[in-house]
DNA sequence: CTCTTGACGCACA
DNA sequence: GTGTGCGCCAAGA
């Protein structure tokens, strides 16, 4: 069932470390599904568990994301990350090479 | 049941 | 190196 695939999303999330971030791509990938980076992202947006699911952990290839279509804006999103100990430029991107999680 | 949109990613020009 | 287009799967209308 598809919607499995979301709770898959949801385990990889919480599977990763705070201070760290993931790729949509890399999401998709790992669960065995390279071509469903957006239903990664459509994961999100349903986001069943607000609070469960760290989505400012989640960021696309380019280390960020929409402008302003977060959960509580992207500013929050920059705070909450800062708050993990993962240094967010003024574009808010994360430096994928130091704080994507490459998983185990 | 069919068409459109979508928090993305990659290939090609 | 930059810009544009297309593809993938799923959910909503």
């Amino acid at each position: 069932m598809a919607g499995d695939f979301f709770e898959r999303v949801y385990a990889y999330l919480q599977k990763v470390p705070r201070g760290k971030v993931v790729t949509y791509g890399q999401i998709a990938r790992a669960l065995g599904a390279p071509r469903m980076a957006r239903q990664v992202g459509y994961a999100l947006h349903v986001n069943p568990k607000p609070g469960v699911i760290p989505c400012h952990r989640w960021v696309n290839r380019c280390g960020g994301r929409a402008p302003a279509v977060a959960f509580g804006g992207t500013d929050a999103q920059k705070q909450l990350l800062l708050a993990e100990g993962v240094e967010v430029r003024a574009d808010n991107t994360v430096d994928m090479e130091k704080y994507q999680w490459r998983g185990e």
